[in-house]
DNA sequence: GCTAAAAATTCCGATACCGAAACAAATTTT
DNA sequence: AAAATTTGTTTCGGTATCGGAATTTTTAGC
């Protein structure tokens, strides 16, 4: 089932998600360490460098370091292909489950806390 | 009208719309940056330096360098307070609401193609 | 077994961002 | 009008990120 949503309000969920994300003091992610997390946590396995970047259409080395700090704040792991030991795959963590799903709970938050459009303050 | 949400879906939107994000080339702005230019265009004016501070918890600077940032991709524009010649008026730009436009139709776009939940890859 | 290819990482110089303190300009207080 | 306050910017040293070329390790092809 889609989520229907207008344009406006599509607009003013995220800047209250978004709001309430740079308030509270959680490691603040980039957009695309924010969009390789979501991904691992959210599509099916199994998750490698090479395949990540063909998926952000970004390049190898980004991912690399995005893991690089993703890793360092324990939210996802990496772990030897045994298969095929120059591949990596990326794994979950406790910790990231319990980062997204508090992450989830804010946006489902920010959707709760919409008003009618009247009250909305401007429109583009 | 509040938007409700399941927490997977939340989840999922965000991802999605993050992927599209990182995808297309648009100017990748921070979570601060982004947080700042929706509330300059979805909040009532006026808009100050200080005020912003405050609706984001985050020190002045860095809002004064968001602004840099922001009115070097002329997403923002700042404009002396005449009343008060110490505040600075942060205020829209043609640009902004075009980008923010296609950044809401992003969004919407993420929320339609949303797919049942068994479909979706996996669960926290 | 040797060469070529693939996967991921490391290196490089350049740019962007951070928090805290110091600063400049305008306004308010006394 | 002098001092104190408010507003916003600049500076400082330090850290993070960027893209892309070069490198290392492993596998595949012949």
């Amino acid at each position: 089932m889609p989520v229907e949503l207008t344009e406006l309000q599509a607009l003013d969920l995220w800047r209250r998600a978004m709001v309430s994300s740079v308030r509270r003091d959680a490691p603040d992610l980039s957009a695309r360490q924010m969009a390789l997390l979501l991904t691992v946590y959210l599509t099916p396995p199994p998750h490698t460098v090479r395949g990540m970047a063909e998926t952000l259409r970004v390049s190898k080395p980004a991912i690399t370091r995005a893991l690089d700090r993703l890793g360092e704040l324990d939210l996802v792991r990496r772990k030897q292909d045994e298969s095929d030991r120059r591949s990596v795959l990326i794994q979950r963590t406790v910790r990231g489950s319990v980062f997204l799903r508090e992450f989830g709970e804010l946006i489902v938050a920010a959707g709760r806390s919409i008003a009618e459009p009247e009250r909305v303050g401007s429109r583009l």
